[in-house]
RNA sequence: GGCCACGUGGCGGAGUGGUUACGCGCCGGUCUGCAAAACCGUUUACUCGGGUUCGAUUCCCGACGUGGCCUCCA
């Protein structure tokens, strides 16, 4: 079995056969740090770690280089700057949000259980890759300089019939098409409607660098040349898998295979595309102003979904519950579901020694199949059923988990419900004592007595649950109720 | 309006031209002082209408529905 991954360009599952084999390249649009990251943000970094992850399984974890942007400029980044630090000058209170933002974001995604890409590299720091590119796409003749902006021109490489991919063939649209949906509101200075814009001038107090293709004044990029720039600097003029959210298709991606593949005149600028499914939040499309709009922060950190703090463990496999071309529909009972199945998982393979790193064959050749995860998940219960035969399922269950990036071999009470490492809820102090008491009840068969404790402890919102131990002995163990 | 994707049992969600997905829930059983938990077992499906076919949930056409893109967006 090989890997087979489905292009969004050809609209078919192939088999995947990089470049070099030797040096497996991705790159997936990353964050705007301008915010929190939303739960949407984090569906790409997850399904994208999933298939890096799978990557370097089949091809080493040394040929595997994965390059995911972090955009550090923008004008939501401006005006999040003038808002929050109105007295500082603009370049350092852009800093201090780009930064912070940066952090914040590595600090959500690492709770995700997401490995960090091999490069991460930032649009500021790529401004002279940038001009050199809009720079040959100006002398090509795709590009034109129009009142100190740069403006490309889709029509123009159409007009190129060389070995360039027809623009619109990633969007499945064509340029007819484009320009009879377009706005009536078209900038003065584009010769044609689709055109769009590689470089503007920066106004005054703005971000500002030495502009391309001979403009003397400053200005900054466009919103879609900097992946162009970025992925040329780190994989190259053509690499193997381009990704993002299926909401990137257009206008973003069309224009970097415009720009990338006009520059270098290549026939593709990624050999794969592939695109996540939208998420929504119960039912309905994330926003700010239906309330259904939640941070990875907040999920994580806060009791802001469903009263509840959810681990980073419970959020990704949740996640991966739907197959990542799929929309979803993020609810709580979702999150319940996928807590539970973690639940079961720990249970089996907690204390199980992982013979080795290597996920089980079963997983791989569902994986390996267009990242079924769905698949994944149905074997991983599989294995949790034979489990209750077979230490050797167990063991298999833990390398699934490590594989899949939900579970490291850790104690997680936050998973489990004991309340006393979260912080709020009632603590052990105030639970262990009555359980010893009803015990204790219980050993006098004085049940009216247990029994009005346990309600006591239901009204607390603690349930409990009787077992014996290895020797026969009544043993109550407890957690937060759900 | 144009383009695209999707529509599976109470819910989530894979997959397939003819054979059990899987999980949750429900129901029955074992266990338990009683519950819960755990364990065992059972149950219900492929939006609608045409077509192709020996046979379609699976392919084709149409309808309806949901969602996405066309403007910043994962």
């Amino acid at each position: 079995m090989a890997l087979r991954l489905y292009d969004t360009l050809t609209k078919e599952k192939r088999d995947f056969a990089p470049l070099d084999p030797s040096r497996v390249r991705m790159y997936v649009c990353g964050p705007t740090v301008y915010d929190f990251a939303h739960i949407g943000n984090a569906r790409p970094v997850i399904v994208f770690d999933v298939l890096f992850r799978l990557l370097r399984h089949l091809y080493g974890e040394n040929h595997v280089k994965y390059v995911r942007n972090i955009t550090d400029v923008d004008d939501k980044i401006n005006d999040r700057a003038a808002r929050d630090y109105p007295g500082l000058p603009l370049n350092e209170s852009i800093r201090k949000v780009t930064e912070q933002t940066e952090r914040q974001f590595h600090d959500d995604v690492d709770a995700l259980g997401c490995l960090r890409p091999t490069v991460q590299p930032r649009a500021t720091e790529h401004i002279g890759e940038m001009r050199t590119i809009i720079d040959r796409l100006v002398e090509g003749g795709f590009a034109y300089v129009a009142d100190d902006h740069v403006l490309f021109s889709p029509g123009a490489m159409n007009a190129a019939n060389s070995v360039l991919p027809r623009y619109g063939a990633l969007a499945n649209r064509s340029l007819d098409e484009m320009i009879a949906g377009a706005r009536v509101d078209v900038a003065p200075y584009k010769r044609d409607a689709t055109d769009f814009v590689l470089w503007k001038p920066s106004k005054p107090g703005e971000p500002s660098w030495q502009s391309p293709a001979g403009i003397a004044t400053q200005g900054r990029p466009g919103w879609h040349i900097e992946c162009s720039a970025m992925s040329w600097k780190h994989l190259g003029e053509t690499f193997d898998i381009h990704g993002g959210g299926i909401d990137l298709v257009f206008p973003h991606h069309e224009n970097e295979v415009a720009q990338s593949c006009c520059a270098f005149h290549t026939e593709r600028m990624a050999q794969t595309w592939m695109h996540n499914g939208f998420l929504q939040v119960e039912g309905e499309k994330m926003s700010k102003s239906l309330g259904n709009f939640f941070t990875i922060d907040q999920l994580l950190r806060q009791r802001s979904f469903g009263s509840n703090k959810w681990h980073g463990y419970v959020l990704r496999l949740s996640m991966l519950t739907a197959h990542y071309r799929q929309p979803i529909d993020w609810t709580i009972e979702r999150l319940v579901e996928a807590r539970k199945s973690l639940r079961d998982w720990i249970d089996t393979a907690y204390g199980t020694e992982p013979q080795s790193l290597e996920p089980p064959d079963e997983l791989l050749s569902v994986l390996e199949d267009d990242l079924n995860t769905p698949g994944v998940i149905a074997v991983m219960h599989g294995l949790n059923k034979e489990a209750r035969n077979s230490p050797e399922s167990a063991e298999k269950l833990h390398r699934a988990m490590k594989f899949m990036g939900i579970w490291n071999g850790e104690r997680t009470d936050d998973i489990y419900g004991y309340g006393y490492d979260v912080g709020d809820g009632p603590s052990r102090h105030e639970v262990e004592p009555l359980i010893e008491a009803r015990t204790a009840a219980r050993a006098r068969k004085d049940f009216k007595e247990s029994d009005r404790i346990r309600d006591e402890l239901a009204a607390m919102g603690i349930a409990i649950k009787d077992g014996k131990d290895s020797d026969g002995k009544p043993v109550t163990t407890w957690e937060i109720a759900r």
